[in-house]
DNA sequence: CTTGAACTATACGACACGTTCCGTTATGTC
DNA sequence: GACATAACGGAACGTGTCGTATAGTTCAAG
């Protein structure tokens, strides 16, 4: 408990941002501490010297807290690279986007939201319709440049796309992103189409 | 409760098949009924009209009772196709697979299993080191085949693996696994690197 | 000054997990 | 035939979580 709970009160008939602040701040680190597995409303509320009620009014559920906590990280956006070469871009944003995933609670965020999923079809299709596509829309522009380029058909920019999603997924959940940067590439590269 | 929970009670000093088999019919049919959200050992020992210290004593977790569900299955295994065409081969044994998925239990508890996954170390170990490269089996020997006859290099053997069952779970995990066989096909040509 | 919105902590009921103790029951061995 | 063994199910426990209900507090707006 690096912060001391510090008694907090309301600020009025408004949000108090230092409360959201501290939410969030707690949230991160609990995720980072202890995972998935030991991730409890409950002691984000006790850690951030917040009361239940006031989380779950923001945040109906464990979900949407789960996608709070990785959207307030997009500012430690990934740079999208533009080598204009397709397997180039790939394998350097599948780098950085996995060492972001290891090193910031945003990766353990993303895996609860998965496994989260699995229990609720309400989240699974907000997962599916609303966050996925969102959070493709970097890598699709790299797909897409190489479409402009005429290195890749357009008919096949949506399946290898969903390839590369499925790849690093996979390698996500199963606690596998620590392909070296040679074996990254050939996977790109089996992505991208280049011949050989 | 289709089963009336007749008292049952032990055969000596040893298992039980008969409660064995309860547990595990209860454990499908809860599955089916209310997914993974829905899953409890303690409505499955309910339904089963066993005690939960049973249940415990051969599934020390949940996740094995996962795993359990879902080799239970195994007589129903999928058809492994042999057409002596990598993506026939591959778009056949995709469409078998996810019609197991969507019409049998053992898909959820797969779902389970990777959500289980997301809380657990020991479990993610188990699921990358045990029980996948088993599941992998069939699917890996198809690739085989093809390095065999000379259509794919051995080097690449690994890597177009992962895309798939990368490929196959992500539309597992999301629900989505109605693709036309056609759109299948093309996925599959993709993985199988078919020219064109 | 009153009203009400939004905050706060406390507490609650329901439920699940995983464990433990218990009395019962049949098996196989001595 | 007696007895240790091992499995059974019932019941309860302790811990933890979820989501909600309640009551009190503080500020802003009318």
């Amino acid at each position: 408990m690096p912060t001391p709970p510090a008694r907090r009160t309301s600020i009025g008939a408004r949000r108090n941002p230092e409360a959201e602040a501290a939410i969030l701040v707690a949230a991160r680190q609990l995720l980072a501490e202890r995972g998935y597995a030991g991730f409890s409303v409950e002691e984000v509320a006790r850690r951030a010297g917040a009361g239940k009620p006031t989380i779950y009014r923001w945040w109906p559920t464990k979900a949407d807290l789960f996608i709070a906590i990785y959207t307030a990280e997009k500012d430690a956006v990934i740079a999208l690279p533009d080598l204009g070469d397709l397997v180039g871009d790939l394998t350097q944003y599948t780098a950085d986007l996995w060492a972001f995933w290891r090193s910031n609670p945003a990766g353990s965020a993303f895996r609860g939201l998965v496994a989260e999923a699995q229990a609720s079809v309400a989240v699974q299709e907000k997962l599916r319709t609303e966050f996925l596509p969102e959070r493709l829309a970097p890598c699709r522009t790299l797909f897409q440049r190489a479409v402009a380029r005429g290195a890749l058909p357009q008919t096949e920019l949506e399946g290898r796309l969903a390839l590369w999603v499925g790849f690093v997924w996979f390698r996500l959940l199963t606690g596998q992103m620590d392909d070296s940067p040679a074996l990254i590439r050939m996977m790109m590269r089996i992505i991208a189409r280049q011949p050989a």
